[in-house]
DNA sequence: AACTGGTCCAACCGCTGCTTG
DNA sequence: CCAAGCAGCGGTTGGACCAGT
């Protein structure tokens, strides 16, 4: 007979999260990993929901996600994705892996809106017009068809070839994203945020029994934890993090900052994709998606900023989904 | 300095499809 | 098979911030 009620309502917290509240977060999906949100505010004793941990952890809290002013590039590929997907953020997110969909939204609303509207007002025939009229003509059922077959085949290949990622040659990077060509702009917001809570921090990775190096394979999800983040930016002998600034944090969370730092050299790429393995434990999940995302991006970008290819987004994703697919199923 | 209007974004709301017992 | 609950998604909102007057 279904499941025992997730949280009532009476007494859960709303509003904005406090640093003390995402450490806890953070601490326990570190131990716990992201399987079971339910879980996650009786076992804390945060009273938030638990669809508020969970939105929290993704759109705030997850590592390697990039804030603060989005790119021309980025913004080319949003444009092409909405004109392309509609509102599916969480699909246009999928291509922008360090982009949360709530991100996507809003920028969508507050910036992209407008400008493509005064493009329109212009009058004047430009790339996002000639998306979405090319676009038009398909049902929207298909092109989401056409979509989700073209992701579960990536998703399939990535499955089938993982360690070719892994091993890949000295020009491949770890994510597709030529993204880090752009300028890496942190918002002053979050950065004063995860000073906070690094600060916080620093207590709590004292405290943490988890900080041992003693190399048990009890807990995957901890140990990878604990070596991408502490084990490269903390001193071994007393397991603080060095360095209570926003790239210590991000770099305690997660790979967000050889991540998105635009001016990694091409050594620190390496380095990241040699870390950055499904293996690797709680971020399995995020290292998959940017996983998952690399081919497709990579030929996603092929048509997105080709001018002179006449064929669209379109005449990609059928050949995709009618060619391929037919090998692939 | 105070007010006003606009912008931005984190978080909430409500819906839907999937999962579970 | 069914009902209840969960997780995820897209839409919306509230409040902080900023620029202009």
């Amino acid at each position: 007979m279904g499941r025992p009620p997730c949280c009532d309502k009476i007494g859960v917290k709303k509003g904005p999260w406090t640093p003390e509240e995402d450490i806890i977060l953070v601490s326990y999906i570190q131990e716990h990993g992201t399987g079971n949100w339910r879980a996650v505010p009786t076992n804390t004793g945060l009273l938030r929901c638990s669809k508020s941990c969970r939105l929290r952890w993704t759109n705030y809290l997850r590592p390697g996600i990039k804030r603060g002013n989005f790119t021309d590039h980025e913004e080319k590929m949003i444009i092409h994705l909405q004109a392309l997907l509609g509102n599916r953020w969480a699909a246009i997110a999928s291509y922008l892996p360090q982009r949360t969909d709530n991100d996507i939204k809003n920028y969508w609303n507050t910036h992209l809106k407008k400008k493509l509207k005064k493009r329109q007002g212009d009058d004047e025939p430009n790339q996002e017009g000639r998306s979405v009229s090319q676009s038009i003509p398909k049902g929207q059922w298909e092109r989401r068809l056409q979509t989700d077959i073209h992701m579960a085949k990536q998703a399939l290949c990535e499955a089938l070839s993982l360690d070719k990622w892994n091993t890949s040659s000295p020009d491949s990077k770890p994510f597709p994203i030529n993204l880090s060509e752009t300028k890496p702009i942190q918002t002053s917001t979050y950065a004063s945020s995860t000073e906070n809570i690094a600060r916080l921090l620093q207590n709590w990775t004292k405290k943490s029994p988890n900080s041992s190096q003693d190399g048990s394979s009890e807990s995957t999800t901890q140990n990878s934890f604990n070596n991408r983040s502490i084990g490269t930016s903390s001193s071994p002998s007393d397991g603080t993090i060095s360095a209570a600034t926003p790239e210590g944090f991000d770099s305690f969370i997660g790979f967000n900052s050889s991540n998105s730092d635009v001016s990694q050299s091409e050594g620190e790429l390496k380095f990241t994709a040699a870390n950055f393995t499904p293996e690797t434990g709680i971020l399995q999940e995020e290292s998959k998606t940017n996983l998952d995302i690399q081919m497709p991006l990579t030929l996603l970008e092929n048509w997105l900023f080709d001018d002179a290819s006449a064929e669209g987004p379109e005449g990609y994703l059928m050949d995709m989904s009618l060619g391929e697919t037919a090998d692939l199923f």
